[in-house]
Formats: C-alpha cells, structure tokens, sequence
DNA sequence: TTCCGACAGTGGGGTCGCAAT
DNA sequence: ATTGCGACCCCACTATCGGAA
C-alpha cells in the first residue's frame, strides 16, 4: 500500500462533513489493504503514527524539503522511517533525526507531506479519528460496531482489533476473534470517563430518583493497577506504564489481600494534615524519574473502582456490586463516597469535600456497569465554579475552523496601582456568534498587529469562570487561571470595574 | 419530526527530560 | 548553566451528524 493511498483517502474524509460519507471512504481504503500494512494503515487513517515518541514536532516541521512529483513511499517503509527516529537518542540524535525526517519529506508528495505532518503534530484534521475508523474497521470485517468497539476497549488500542477483524476472513471468523479480547490482568483497558454537571443538584436529578453514589473527585492522576501474583503494573489514563515511577503504589497494591486484581483510582500527594496538595505537587512527583524527588513525595493511591479481582471479572456488574468488592479488597484505599437518592445529602457531601481541599464529586449511577472508554451518563462531575471580570489586553488569530475569526483571548486584572496584571488566556466557550462579534470589536481597540496577535485598548471586560489558581512562572502576577473559560462579555461594565489583582492574590491566599 | 448522544476540533497551564547552545 | 522542544499530566467547551425517541 502506497502512502498517497492514505493520503488520498484522508484527503477525501476532511472533504465531506457527513460522517457516512467519511466512514464509505475509510472502509474502501481498509477493504484493499494488504494483510501486512494494516497495522499502519489503520493506524494512519486514525491519526496517529505507530510510534508513541519520534522526537519530531510542529517545530521540527517548520522547514520542509520540496515535495516529490510521483509517490513512491509504501507505507512500510514509511512506518520504518518513524521507527529508526524513535530509536534515537544521545548526542548527535537531534541532527541524525532531523537527516531522516527530511529524507523522509523529500520523498513525500505535496498530499503525503501533509498527511505525514499531521500525523506527527497530532492535528491531522480529517473530521475523522479513532471512534470513526472503529465503525468503519466493523463494516470493513461486516461485523457489528458494538463488538469492534468492545473489543477496542478491553485491548486498550485500536490496532490489534482492526488486525484482528480484518484479517479473519469471515464475518463469523471475525466476531469470534473479537469476542476473545477479555480483560487481561497485565493490560490496560481504556479508563470510563465522566460527563460534567453545572451542579450536584442537576447532576443527581439527572438520574430521575435512582439511588446514586457521590464519590469524593480527587485532584491527582488516573491510575489504573494491574496485580498478577506480586507482579504490578501503574498506568495512566493515556494507558502508559508509569510502574517504574510510582513504587509506593506498587506497595501499597502488594499490601491488598488479592492475588490478582485490577483497580481504578486517582493517585496524589497527600500532606502530614491529611489534605491534598496542589495538583502541581502531584504533577510533579509523577513526572520525574529523578529518584531523591521522588521519594522526597509520595503518591497516595485511592482507588473507587475495581474491574477484576482474582478471576472475577466485574466490568458488566453494577457499580453497587463493584464497590462491595472493592471495599472487601482496599478499605484503607477508597475514595470517600455516599450513596443516596437524595439531592441536598449529595450536596451536604459536596461542600464538606470540597471544604476539605478536594476537587469536587463524581455522581454515578449505582446500577451501571463499568464502561471501558466511554464518556457515557453514568457518571457526572460536578466541580466548584469560580468567575472573574477581567479585561481583554490582547487576543490571538484562531486555526483551523476558526482561521479568520480572532480567538484565544489574553486576560487581565485592574491593578490598582494601574495597568493590568495577565492571568492568562482562554478561547474557550465562546459560540460562533461569539466569535464573529469579538472579531469586530477587538478590530475597534487594536493598537497593534504583529500577524499573529493583536494587541488591544484595555477597555473590553468579560466574565471568566475558572476552575481556581495555580503558581506561574509565566505570568508577571505569579498566578494563573487553571481552565478558564468565558462566559460573557459584559458591555455593563467599564474596565476601571474590572476585578483586582489584589481580589485574585485573595482568592489564591484563601 | 425533534431530540440528544457521541465525536472532533480548538486550544489552555504546568512539569519533566533531553539535546543543543 | 541555560534554553527550547517534545511529551504528557490535568482539562472545558461548542458544533455537528445521525440514530433514537
């Protein structure tokens, strides 16, 4: 299979919007792929390269040799090119890298180095990733989603699946192949994700009167613990093997009274007054590799879900009966949680937690399964919500579907010894007609341009919610807003009303 | 016919490791 | 020793399609 093969399909999925159009031409592509080159194809058509690392970036990007007149590159090659700059490391790799991936581009044509460039950045933008190429892998084999979607879940990857499906023969041959990817203590499955609520009252009445359990929503890592005998493995919610980082997990898993197990939690530093530490305490523990840094912090484990426990699977059990087993299995490692049906108890849990210096709470239902990668219903989080009104300083041209539209806003507080002090930026929630109505008025305060960002007049002010403050190294004030998002602008308002930098040290300081 | 679940896109701050400078 | 890049933690929100109701 040549590369401009892939590319020309990839080239088609970004021309249509109409996801079945997009799905007709992935399956055509997968239906003539040869044995061999599924893996990559599949993984290509998925947008993402079969290297989890290769070095390269956006930057690395920046300069590219002319593209080829005639393709030539078989995607085999072109996935050994990658594999050979994943390799490197050392002295003189940068170089060495920089030598393949330009040899690499030199032989791509215009369409190929396109395709490849995505797939390096991760931004391939074909309106078409993983979820799509899963529905068009089962129509490819003529088995149902369900089961190719299930399958993915449990393998953790889509690539094995898609080997599996479309090498089978047989629609028949394919589902049973499917149906042999259990869960397998050692291999990590995609974790269930959480849909969020405004509030807890919204989040339990969601739930129409069904008893729900209100978990304590901790702010550490996803870890998801893999025990086989005193073999234990840490991964993250992105599935990668952090083990070698975290070894008081390790123990404190060996500790349990199982001998095989698989448990779903959130790690993180926990200080001498049993509070939490700041997120970026815990992001920094889990990142280094540095042996004196680690142990200078621990990372607790607290675990609210268990998907196997010694040759029982669980995944399909309701979370009522997961948790009876978990609390039988790890008493000393559950997240705090209440069960009830009642919206005000939620609440009453809510604000003692979060008073407790947690993040929030996840409401679930207590009769759900377990539902490996999806970001369903059955648990909704609900976090404390924080709002500012800032002045916009400044503000970034968009990419992408918003190329043309002025997007990423700069955000400031009133000094009150004058100016503004940066807080950071957003370019989230804002609608379309947001957009088009910030892009005219940003153009009526514009000092400067530099074709990239657009300085403004300080006299635009706009409610902010953020989830809270963060230290900054960036930022002049020493502060940042952590997933700040606009809610309005607020034309009722003049800039010298704006929020102080002083009322923000307070809110970091309480 | 309308509604809503799922998905993709558009980027945010912070942290580390590593190679180059 | 410092700097810049890549990778990976945490993530919010909107628009859209197409199946469900």
């Amino acid at each position: 299979m040549l590369l401009a093969d892939v590319a020309a399909a990839s080239d088609a999925v970004a021309a249509t919007r109409s996801r079945l159009a997009k799905r007709a031409v992935l399956v055509e592509l997968l239906r003539r792929t040869e044995p061999g080159a599924v893996p990559v194809v599949a993984r290509y058509l998925g947008g993402e390269l079969r290297q989890r690392r290769t070095g390269l970036g956006w930057r690395s990007l920046t300069t590219l040799p002319s593209p080829a007149d005639t393709p030539t590159l078989d995607v085999l090659e072109v996935d050994a090119a990658f594999e050979r700059m994943s390799a490197l490391s050392g002295p003189g790799s940068s170089t060495a890298r920089t030598a393949l991936a330009t040899e690499l581009f030199a032989a791509a044509t215009e369409p190929e180095q396109r395709l490849l460039r995505g797939l390096v950045t991760g931004e391939l933008r074909q309106g078409a990733l993983d979820a799509l190429l899963l529905d068009a892998v089962a129509e490819a084999a003529g088995v149902p989603a369900a089961t190719v979607r299930r399958a993915a879940m449990l393998a953790g990857a889509t690539e094995p699946v898609a080997t599996a499906a479309l090498g089978a023969g047989s629609p028949e041959a394919a589902v049973e192949r499917l149906d042999a990817f259990g869960l397998t203590v050692g291999r990590p499955v995609r974790p269930m994700l959480a849909a969020s609520a405004p509030d807890v009252r919204a989040a339990v009445e969601g739930f129409a009167g069904r008893v729900v359990v209100v978990d304590a929503k901790l702010d550490g890592i996803r870890v998801q613990v893999h025990r086989d005998g005193d073999d234990v493995r840490v991964y993250t919610r992105s599935l990668d093997d952090i083990t070698s980082r975290v070894p008081e997990i390790v123990e404190v898993v060996r500790g349990l009274d199982v001998r095989t197990a698989v448990l779903d939690g959130e790690a993180l530093a926990v200080g001498p007054d049993g509070r939490p530490r700041p997120f970026q305490e815990t992001a920094s523990r889990s990142a280094t590799r540095d042996a004196e840094l680690a142990a200078s912090t621990r990372l607790t484990p607290f675990f609210f879900d268990v998907l196997h426990v010694d040759g029982r699977d669980l995944l399909d059990a309701p979370l009522a009966e997961r948790l009876a087993v978990l609390d039988a299995v790890a008493p000393r490692h559950a997240v705090e949680r209440v069960t009830t049906d009642d919206a005000a108890t939620a609440q009453a849990a809510f604000e003692r937690w979060v008073g407790a210096g947690q993040e929030g709470v996840i409401v679930k239902d207590s009769g759900a399964p377990y539902e490996a990668g999806r970001r369903g219903s059955a648990w909704v989080k609900v976090k404390p919500r924080h709002t500012l009104d800032l002045v916009v300083l400044a503000v970034e041209r968009g990419s992408g579907r918003r190329s043309g539209l002025l997007s990423n806003i700069h955000l400031g507080a009133r000094d009150p010894a004058g100016g503004f002090v940066m807080l950071g930026k957003t370019f989230k929630g804002m609608t379309d007609e947001v957009l088009a109505w910030q892009t005219q008025r940003f153009r009526e305060l514009e000092v400067t341009d530099d074709g990239w960002t657009v300085t403004l007049r300080p006299e635009q002010v706009v409610e902010i919610a953020f989830d809270g403050l963060q230290r900054s190294s960036r930022y002049p004030g020493g502060l940042a807003l952590r997933f700040a998002r606009v809610l309005r602008y607020r034309d009722d308002k003049a800039a010298d009303e704006a929020d102080t930098i002083d009322t923000v040290r307070g809110l970091a300081g309480g």
